[in-house]
DNA sequence: TATTGGATCGCC
DNA sequence: GCGATCCAATAG
């Protein structure tokens, strides 16, 4: 099994908690069963100065969540019906936190399936929403520590991959590692312009789990 | 209190 | 390409 994230790690630079997320597992335990991914897409929203992010104005009743201690879930509805994950980074009162995008599935697969009701895995987990329904994660976990290793939390990989190697989920060379790639945030449209060029989007090259 | 528009998805 | 679907944010 691998180690629990702890608090130290989402309190660095919401960037770097990005990036380095990516390759990480994220586990969701639901009657003593566990349904994780590797996380392969995620994005960094960051301070008052970024009008991507909910949080820019100040704290709202929805996301009050994000100007708190690093290492607890927001998870909020965008379009009336999507679920969105976000782990919430650095200092409290500094608003920030990383959206998980995109999971390549591991453990639970058939759960996933059942519950998503999609024809191919590909589809399961490669977007935020679908991640959130694929883990059964809606907003009655919102503002849950994800350092105690309750209902959702997210793991060091080291020996998980090596335990996975070969199975279904890993064709495709997480066994060679793998190359990071950044991009502007998707469906910011909205924001001004600076904001939207940040490249704030970090993915893992080549893997079919990223969302398009 | 009313209006508006999403950090998307799935089907046409 | 477009409709779904509903709540938070903002304006009045």
């Amino acid at each position: 099994m691998g180690k629990i994230l702890p608090r130290e790690f989402y309190r660095q630079d919401t960037r770097k908690v990005a990036e380095e997320l990516l390759g990480k597992l994220l586990v969701r335990s639901i009657d003593g069963e566990r349904l994780s991914g590797m996380i392969v897409e995620t994005e960094a929203y960051r301070g008052f100065d970024d009008t991507a992010s909910h949080a820019h104005k100040g704290p709202t009743e929805r996301c009050k969540v994000m100007f708190g201690e690093a290492g607890f879930a927001y998870i909020y509805i965008t379009y009336g019906l999507h679920n969105m994950l976000n782990v919430v980074t650095e200092k409290t009162w500094f608003p920030s936190a990383v959206l998980i995008r995109a999971i390549e599935p591991v453990e639970g697969i058939k759960m996933m399936a059942k519950v998503r009701k999609v024809k191919s895995v590909r589809d399961l987990t490669s977007g935020p929403g679908r991640v959130t329904k694929a883990l059964m994660i809606d907003r009655e976990l919102n503002g849950i520590d994800l350092t105690s290793g309750g209902e959702v939390w997210i793991e060091d990989t080291n020996s998980r991959i090596a335990s996975a190697l070969g199975g279904p989920a890993f064709r495709g060379g997480w066994s060679n590692g793998y190359k990071v790639l950044r991009s502007p945030r998707k469906g910011i449209d909205y924001a001004d312009k600076s904001s939207r060029e940040r490249k704030w989007r970090f993915y893992v090259k080549d893997n079919k789990f990223v969302s398009k």
